[in-house]
DNA sequence: AAAAAGTGTGCAAACGTTCCCGAAAACGTG
DNA sequence: CACGTTTTCGGGAACGTTTGCACACTTTTT
């Protein structure tokens, strides 16, 4: 049960030509009549010829693909990332391969290595909150592999990345709690694999700093798996709840939303009256309930902005030298309804 | 900058075989050796052998890929679905290449054959609620694409499909409002186009007339655009609102979350006092305020199912004739907290 | 002992492209 | 008119696989 579909053979033979100069017609070389190439674009037209990608993929020994490793297509943040990665993946003529780490290393590894052996002309990345070793990817991009990171980017890879300007995000967020009265400020935060955390911890630090509030580590809880896990989250609430923080800083989508959910499970009264700001890119947090101010990323423009790089990358003629870090910045949407006195 | 990677010939040089007789041994075809395939594994171990599935795919006319049309990840029930359409797809060796509609015809159409000349193997499709013209779907079908439909499916369309039991989902969640003591209950929905529209009306209207209450057209609200553009959800509010309806049951996942979003921005006064129930598959429905009754559905086991019914129409060696419509049961969750006094 | 069947391997074509190399025809230029 | 140039085209190899067929050799059957 296969298509039945035309081929340059098929057209060289219809109009008497050889296949070189059917392909040269359809590619619109210099090399080829005015006159050819009109016959050969109609009747090309006439039959609904398409080239087939895998036989040109083949040739040319690329598959005008680029795979997207991210955490969970069913998160905001990511799912905009995707969409900005391929506002600019189609125009430029790729098509895009999306997989899902699930937090998992594992899961990361496998995707990736099966991605390359799909032969992907690139990849798109935001490392799991799992991952620790990175080799199998230098391996892969030592061998050729154009890698970009977004998001979650290692520290000790040169290539291009891009990432949110995390510490901004996180300070801002932290003090937007300050002026708002806080002084127990919890952080709930993200596995300190990732680069993210740590920007995002200096961020709070830097904030409370600011105000002259004292660091106390025992605010900072990290979840290993990301919130994958609604366990780690009730017990890292668990363990925050009796410190009797007044507002809580919370460094990820994931975690933000399984934090509030954890806190109305386990302590439902205490929920509305601890202040939350977290990072977050859901487009639904104007329906939470308590309401939290949140640290949104230019998720699609980040998207826009690594694909780019990539495919300069792909499309290099000499390997690229230089490499370079782009830093976008976040914005603080605060909560609408005050639910404490001393609001800003 | 490409890969250098072993080929068959490669193998077949180092060992002084042909490379027919690599390729039999790889694939463990029965005229091999056993002696021979042991040498040829393990040297293929060794040089960490990939086939190459662009030339495969090429002599074998297939890609083993199957290509996904939904109307957004950014979407919970859509990403569920992904993840039990890959749960399966990567078990029978099949890789998914997801495509979004963001809901538009013309993106739909022009997605749908993006995919087809990439030479997908099958197409898994939830139509966008434009979609009247299928009629780009039917000539690929005829052309020997293999379709199967999931969620939203045409009606004049003979192939596999999965949906959920809408009309009992419909019903359920007006009976539930009707046993909360709801006499006015106002019906958002989709676009007519839609299948799952007609089957959710049916299932208001059936559980309106067991109860003796009167069907009302005017407080059933079409949105052409599934609510992707929020003035079309506001403007539904604002000519429901002042017929006073007492419940809602709202008939999709972006639909419930908008006009929760477009009630609490144009009347925050009575968002609270309407009870809403709608279909949803959100992972943070706990969170909402106002909270509501949701159906939910079998989003993962609907990716499952419908990509078991088409591998086997990949699989197939003679072109299927029979073909089935798999209804799976949705799911009533019930609102933690009632808000009204009449609660069941 | 000759014929038939079985076993293990290699040759070569094919999938649909692209592109290097050459060549025929047309056209100046001296 | 002999020579280079340009224009336009075709032949054929290559990309990395899979597979039908042929072949040589061994084993079994009659």
């Amino acid at each position: 049960m296969r298509f039945e579909t035309s081929t340059i053979k098929d057209i060289a033979k219809a109009l008497g030509l050889s296949t070189s100069t059917v392909s040269r017609a359809l590619r619109d070389r210099y090399e080829i009549s005015e006159e050819t190439k009109k016959l050969v674009l109609a009747y090309a037209e006439k039959v609904n010829y398409r080239a087939n990608p895998i036989a040109r993929s083949l040739k040319e020994r690329r598959s005008y693909s680029i795979g997207i490793i991210v955490s969970e297509i069913a998160n905001n943040f990511f799912s905009q990332v995707i969409n900005g990665i391929e506002s600019i993946a189609y125009d430029r003529g790729y098509h895009v391969i999306i997989s899902q780490s699930h937090e998992s290393y594992k899961q990361e590894k496998l995707n990736v290595e099966h991605l390359a052996s799909r032969s992907i002309d690139g990849l798109l990345i935001a490392l799991s909150s799992e991952t620790q070793d990175i080799d199998y990817l230098r391996n892969l991009y030592g061998k050729g592999l154009p890698i970009v990171f977004f998001d979650r980017v290692p520290e000790n890879f040169e290539t291009h990345k891009v990432i949110a300007n995390n510490f901004k995000g996180a300070f801002d967020a932290t003090e937007h709690l300050i002026l708002s009265g806080k002084r127990t400020i919890a952080h709930l935060t993200n596995s300190e694999n990732l680069s993210i955390t740590r920007e995002r911890l200096k961020g709070y630090q830097a904030a409370l700093a600011k105000y002259n509030i004292e660091f106390k580590p025992e605010l900072v809880k990290y979840c290993q798996h990301g919130g994958m896990h609604s366990t780690e989250l009730e017990q890292a609430v668990k363990e925050l709840l009796p410190l009797n923080p007044d507002g809580i800083f919370i460094s990820s989508d994931r975690l933000t939303t399984g934090c509030i959910m954890a806190m109305k499970k386990t302590n439902p009264g205490v929920a509305h009256k601890i202040a939350i700001a977290g990072f977050t890119n859901s487009n639904l947090v104007e329906l939470f309930s308590p309401s939290l101010t949140s640290v949104k990323q230019p998720a699609f423009e980040m998207g826009q902005v690594a694909t780019e790089l990539l495919i300069s990358m792909i499309e290099a003629k000499r390997p690229v030298t230089e490499f370079e870090t782009k830093v976008l910045d976040t914005e603080l949407v605060r909560m609408q309804k005050p639910l404490g006195n001393q609001f800003l």
